[in-house]
DNA sequence: AAGCCTGTCAACCGCAAAGTG
DNA sequence: ACACTTTGCGGTTGACAGGCT
């Protein structure tokens, strides 16, 4: 998938992983936790570099993550972020529990942006319409300020100049912002999912010969995301709620990267 | 049935921020 | 303050599946 791999790859794995690597992974993981992926393939018996190791259990073998489709409340919350921070795709993914940025940014990607877009046309068409039929008759511009969008492709729409610092990307710890699950390992393979089930033992022998040595404790403190209790009340709807209020402040709000400031 | 087209999504890359000594 | 390493992010690619001609 993707480019042809780095020079230092010689002799690694790449492309689709398969169950068997899937396994040797989470078992590794478990049993010493996340973190130092330069090291984790050797150590974890696995023919691959460390970043893609890291994005193999980021994007689809965390037992948090979500599998299945996008609710609406979800498209919602995605387009409306979306409108109003751009494509920080992690930003968006933290305010979606058990969703990734990988996952976020493909929908928006092969659902949402053209939806969007059409919709865009649609309200500008409208828009014009409107406008038009508010024209003064001298011929004149109609006063209100308006503003060509940087993107070529709507270059023609006029809005107003309200305008929303974004934030400068930041990373944070999804565990810092109440990631939370309640049934980590409903998707895991069956064996994995008895072994966590019974809160036995990980170790015994990989399917590469290696001896795995510590053993899984759910009340222990290997695991931080074994310690999440299920979110309070409704989320999206908070955080559509949240939004909502920023983007009625305007009817027309124009997003501008720049510094970590929010100005209206 | 076969070839082409299009959409989806896992996985890759380069780069930059954060962390560490 | 600096250099080096590690981690995280966003853009991009390409395999695959399904629809269309």
């Amino acid at each position: 998938m993707g480019r042809a791999p780095c020079c230092s790859k010689v002799g690694l794995r790449t492309g689709p992983w398969n169950a068997k690597e899937d396994t040797l992974l989470i078992n590794y993981i478990r049993a010493h936790g996340e973190g130092h992926w330069r090291d984790l393939p050797k150590r974890a018996g696995l023919l691959r570099c460390g970043k893609s190791c890291r994005l193999r259990w980021m994007n689809y073998l965390r037992p948090e993550i979500k599998r299945g489709n996008i609710s609406s409340d979800e498209e919602d919350l995605i387009i409306r972020l979306h409108s109003l921070i751009g494509n920080r795709w992690s930003l968006i993914a933290k305010r979606l529990p058990g969703r990734t940025d990988n996952e976020i940014k493909n929908y928006w990607n092969s659902h949402l942006s053209k939806r969007v877009e059409t919709s865009k046309v649609t309200q500008t068409k409208a828009a014009r319409a409107v406008k038009k039929k508010h024209q003064p008759t001298n011929g004149k511009k109609h006063k209100r300020n308006y503003k060509d969008n940087k993107d070529n492709t709507t270059s023609n729409e006029e809005i107003t100049t309200t305008k929303i610092y974004l934030p400068k990307a930041v990373r944070v710890s999804p565990y810092s912002l109440g990631f939370h699950h309640t049934n980590p390992y409903a998707w895991w393979p069956d064996l994995l999912k008895e072994e966590a089930d019974n809160n036995s033992e990980v170790g015994g022998t990989c399917s590469n010969g290696d001896q795995l040595e510590h053993s899984l404790d759910n009340s222990g403190s290997d695991f931080s995301f074994l310690d999440f209790e299920p979110i309070e009340g409704n989320m999206l709807d908070e955080i559509i709620g949240e939004y909502q209020q920023l983007l009625n402040f305007d009817e027309n709000v124009q997003l501008e990267s720049s510094e970590d400031s929010l100005s209206v």
